[in-house]
DNA sequence: ACCTGAACACCGTTCAAGT
DNA sequence: ACCTGAACACCGTTCAAGT
């Protein structure tokens, strides 16, 4: 409402002092997004959103064109990291081991994250970070599934495309179930996605 | 809004009349909801669902308190279809098979039909009725599990509420991945499950 | 340029008034 | 008894008016 617009009067341009104004409020709607997922409401209602960042709802929409955007934006980071365990993964020596832990961590990340899970269920992401993101992540997995099939650790019809999805079942199936963790769950894919003889 | 009340007219009590007008009315939301469905709209809004079946909004709530109450009698006939599979399965000599057939017919069951799988997918039902088809699932499903356990063909620490949930998951997982069948994901789900020696 | 917030459409839910 | 639909709260989305 009455936020202090002394803050930017520095010594920049009047196109500057704009640009860290938009940034300012685009930080406090993200902040405000992500207190809304911490307090337990996953619903994210763009009204709500704007009301506790203290902007007009408008501005959420400038910012975020669509609720998938702003689910992009909330995920980054933890995308981020993703596709970093992907690119440890794929250069571990021990295949089968780097399969298991990458599966694990995104499994975790889901888990803590609903943005990011959100993000990794949508078959096409909105903006293009978004998209570079997931390319390089389908990339790395794409390294360790050739290596896995080479050794013969896997099933040789399974591609990126189907740990991503099977990834998502495997973390809706947690959360029907209730457990605590899906690392039973994990198991039975795990075994489930190994090459037969 | 105006259709014909001289249709209960016949031989009846008034209290018969009225419970014929209730079941009539009951019957034409249900048809609406259907047809909403077989129309691709999963949304399922209630006071839509009062706009086509000709009726107030209120009476949509007073037979159906919730709409987890009108999912469950959607799906009514198709988990009592599920329900017979699985007494089917249980009594059927190659236990393997029939644990795989079952997960064929459910997996089926929830891509064709939205509402048994919603129904599948919440932990309590809301109405005594799906409570019952419910619970004889999970009992016919139990014996199935404890006779396949005894055969050795899967894994000991599977229960029926795991299976439920992986479902689940898998039909997700077909959902996202946007594949026309889930037979590949199946056969995963099924070697992950088998007992390891 | 960027932000605000009134405005409109829509859905969930309740409840007084009808039959 | 059962049904109706106005009424209220809430959310999505747009856009004229402000700075």
């Amino acid at each position: 409402m009455d936020y202090p617009r002394t803050l930017v009067r520095v010594s920049t341009t009047n196109a500057e002092s704009l640009r860290a104004d938009s940034a300012r409020v685009r930080a406090r709607m993200l902040q405000a997004a992500r207190d809304r997922i911490a307090a337990g409401e996953l619903e994210l209602p763009l009204n709500a959103v704007a009301k506790a960042a203290g902007v007009g709802v408008g501005t959420v929409y400038r910012h975020f064109p669509s609720r998938q955007v702003l689910l992009e934006a909330l995920a980054a980071e933890g995308l981020a990291q993703v596709v970093a365990a992907a690119v440890r993964a794929a250069a571990e020596p021990d295949v089968a081991n780097g399969l298991a832990g990458l599966l694990r961590v995104v499994l975790e990340g889901q888990r803590t994250d609903p943005a990011l899970a959100a993000v990794l269920a949508t078959p096409e992401p909105a903006g293009p970070q978004t998209r570079d993101l997931v390319g390089a992540l389908t990339a790395a997995v794409d390294r360790l599934l050739r290596r896995a099939r080479a050794d013969g650790v896997i099933r040789s019809d399974v591609t990126a495309g189907d740990l991503q999805a099977l990834l998502c079942g495997l973390q809706h199936a947690v959360q029907v179930s209730g457990a605590p963790t899906g690392e039973r769950y994990l198991d039975v894919l795990l075994r489930g996605l190994r090459a037969h003889p």
